[in-house]
Order: C-alpha cells, then sequence, then structure tokens
DNA sequence: TACGTGACTTTGG
DNA sequence: CCCAAAGCCACGT
C-alpha cells in the first residue's frame, strides 16, 4: 500500500468523485493531484475512456469540450444532468465548476 | 535509457 | 473571434 499511485490513476480516482451537475477541467484535476501541469496527461487517462469514468464532466478551461467526435455527444449528457451551457455552445464553468466542499465534500 | 506522442494551458498577433 | 507557438509531464514502445 501507500505505492506512488501513477498520474493516470490518481486522476480516475478524481473524476469519479466529480458528482453531476458539476464540471471540472484538465488544469484543476491536475492541481487537485499536486502536477499543476500535468492537464495533458490528464486528458491522456480520459483518452482511454472507461466506461465507468464519467470523462464528459471533465471539460477544458475554457468551458469548451473536448474528445473529438464524442464532444457533441458529451455535452448532450452534462445537459441531461443539469448542467448550465452558454450561447456559445459552451459549458458556464463558472457556474458549475466543481469545488473542493461542494457536493463532492459529502 | 531515449524518443514520440498527446481529449492542456498560456501568451501573443 | 481565430490561429500559432512554446512549455509542460507522464506513459508506451
Amino acid at each position: 500500500m501507500a505505492e506512488a499511485p501513477s498520474l493516470f490513476a490518481s486522476v480516475y480516482a478524481l473524476v469519479a468523485q466529480i458528482p453531476p451537475g458539476f464540471v471540472a477541467s484538465y488544469g484543476q484535476l491536475a492541481r487537485m493531484l499536486g502536477a499543476p501541469r500535468a492537464a495533458r496527461q490528464v486528458g491522456w487517462a480520459m483518452r482511454c475512456c472507461p466506461d465507468e469514468l464519467p470523462w464528459q464532466r471533465v471539460i477544458r478551461e475554457d468551458g469548451t469540450i473536448a474528445g473529438g467526435e464524442y464532444a457533441p455527444l458529451r455535452r448532450a449528457m452534462l445537459e441531461a444532468e443539469g448542467v448550465p451551457f452558454t450561447q456559445d455552445g459552451r459549458v458556464a464553468i463558472d457556474r458549475c465548476r466543481w469545488q473542493p466542499g461542494e457536493a463532492g465534500l459529502v
């Protein structure tokens, strides 16, 4: 135990804790993991796309959604969860950004 | 061990 | 608004 969990694994655990209706950015997750520069690795982990991992809640700092051709699909999932969107078609991350102490702290 | 790759972020034009 | 380049770190081969 107490092994050094690869950033890869840490991301999964963190994303899995994001409550519905909230979203987080790659850089923010990386920052929580203690690697403010590992935003790319976070996205890389998402690339695995595990079905157990609601990576749709993980978007860019700008509020835009990544995932290539799946991006528009994830956007619909976020809308179904109650995530607010802007007229620009981007996530209103300013209103639904997951923060420590939010519903996830339950 | 080294190189290549990438679903990011930031700054500048 | 759009585009481009640089910096960054970890994983796979």
